[in-house]
RNA sequence: GGCGAGUUAGCCAAGUGGUAAGGCGUGGGUCUGCAACACCCUGAUCGUCGGUUCAAAUCCGUCACUCGCCUCCA
């Protein structure tokens, strides 16, 4: 399996620390707001990352924080007048419902940067003690220029950054040494949450936490490190400062980053007015397809969004929805049960499609191939399979699609909803019209039914609910 | 100013040396009472100019355009 690698630039044969397990951490939300569209690409991204290993036999360790200490969550609590906890709390379970509506897994742990204070101060105090840390009226600064390997995976020159951005150096913070300095603890200010620690009552900086995290459920050195690709500079390359500095050893082997989220070319932002946020898409559309539609491009690349672009991704999914459905109708009124010998071989034969799927996804992960495998083995099942095939056979098809399916994170089961005696009187209505051949009867019936939402075909095996 | 990414059919999007996957859409056809589904057919020489090579969308250089990071940001 090859992974691109932020800091080498190139995609890497994967070997994991552990045999058999990978440990990953994602840099999740701060908990300000609902989510954006935005902030569900990486969740998706990384977590079908996530299924690809476990499909592959490993024993994944999944860590992705909240970040509930931030400047816009206090600004928040205090434009309600409510406690910050009061925010986070709130935005973290309708995060939790968006991830479960994008059929995103729950990390193993989702740590929250409240809780882990004293990881905190206990790092912060170490690189302190080493040297990397300085204090100056209650704030704690990295000192950046310390750190021999600062700009390794932005690739960024701690020179140029001065020479070229003059503003942050003029700007510079009172009291830093160095304008590359940043800090790791800063005392409260009136009215914000606040801890106690050795240099003031106050609260930790914005790159600490997921050190601190990373440290405490993955170990010192971990395989994957994951995050959107804004967060290269400064979060993560002062992640890599920090704890390095601070465990004496390399802090990930692999860096993964997912390209970003446009609208119309440009990056979302509430001032341009293009801002959508996931239970804005929810009310249109199931999110499913949202899911769908990020994983037809590669992570890496740039995606737009549009409602054009999500019309089409719905239009697409749906095919294999279809597919799938189909074939479940098949294999439950399919009264033959042995799988024949020509079958068998077609069977085999459908396996080449697995191996297409893995093949792309052991190439970075590249989802938009993996998905051109399972339409592969739509059509593949289109052509071939009918009422004439063994219950075994059909199964075995449908089992593979929707192991495929699964692991992209996509469940193309249909829901068991039974419909309405109302409904079952109105099909059965029709289909007697239309056996009496009075079609106009019979398609008013249909309208009746469009109007209840229901939507009908017919099939050779008798008529069906499509949704 | 520094660093980096991208430019493939109407739209989306794979493809890093041997003459362009897939999906959506369009048009035509088969099937169907009709419709829907499905199936068959339908489309690009890969931003520009130049170079390397027997051979390039794929490597090198050039120009143009787009975008991102350098500040909280997925």
């Amino acid at each position: 399996m090859k992974i691109y690698n932020t800091l080498t630039k190139q995609k890497q044969e994967f070997i994991p620390i552990k045999e058999g397990e990978v440990s990953m951490y994602v840099c999740g939300p701060t908990v300000y707001n609902l989510i954006h569209i935005g902030n569900a690409r990486p969740m998706i991204c990384f977590d079908t990352v996530r299924r690809y290993f476990t499909y592959k036999g490993y024993k994944v360790n999944f860590v992705s924080n909240f970040t509930d200490v931030d400047d816009k969550i206090i600004k928040k609590a205090m434009e309600e007048g409510v406690e910050s906890d009061v925010i986070s709390e709130r935005y973290i379970a309708e995060c939790k419902k968006d991830m479960e509506a994008m059929n995103i897994l729950p990390a193993t742990v989702h740590p929250l940067a409240t809780k882990e204070i004293g990881g905190m101060i206990q790092m912060i105090q170490n690189l302190e003690d080493k040297g990397y840390a300085y204090s100056k009226d209650g704030t704690v600064y990295y000192r950046t220029r310390k750190f021999q390997g600062y700009g390794k995976l932005s690739k960024k020159n701690i020179d140029d950054l001065e020479a070229g951005h003059r503003d942050i150096k003029v700007r510079g913070e009172d009291g830093k040494d160095d304008p590359l300095d940043f800090v790791l603890w800063k005392p409260k200010k009136q009215n914000e949450p606040y801890w106690d620690a050795p240099w003031s009552k106050g609260r930790p900086g914005w790159h600490i936490e997921c050190s601190v995290m990373a440290k405490r459920y993955l170990g010192d050195t971990i395989d994957i490190h994951a995050g959107g690709e804004d967060l290269v500079f400064p979060h993560h390359e002062n992640e890599i400062a920090q704890s390095e500095a601070a465990n004496g050893s390399e802090f990930a082997h692999y860096w993964m980053h997912n390209a970003f989220l446009n609208i119309n070319n440009q990056k979302m932002s509430k001032s341009l007015g293009n801002f959508f946020t996931v239970r804005d898409i929810s009310e249109k559309y199931d999110l499913q397809i949202l899911r769908f539609f990020m994983l037809s491009a590669h992570y890496r690349n740039p995606l737009n969004f549009s409602e054009e672009l999500m019309e089409a991704a719905k239009n697409s999914l749906n095919r294999i929805l279809t597919a799938v459905d189909n074939l479940n109708r098949l294999a439950q009124t399919s009264t033959i049960s042995e799988i024949s010998a020509e079958e068998k071989e077609q069977l085999d034969q459908a396996d080449r499609y697995r191996l297409d799927f893995e093949q792309a996804m052991d190439d970075d992960f590249n989802t938009a191939d993996a998905i051109t495998a399972i339409f592969d083995l739509v059509k593949f099942s289109n052509t071939n399979a009918t009422s004439e095939n063994s219950k075994v056979y059909l199964v075995g098809l449908l089992e593979k699609i929707n192991m495929l399916c699964n692991i992209l994170g996509v469940d193309p089961m249909p829901k068991e909803v039974g419909p309405s005696e109302e409904v079952v009187n109105l099909i059965f209505a029709r289909n007697q019209a239309r056996k009496e051949k009075d079609f106009a009867k019979a398609d008013e019936i249909r309208n009746q039914l469009l109007d209840l939402g229901v939507t009908i075909k017919d099939t050779r095996e008798g008529t069906v609910i499509v949704k």
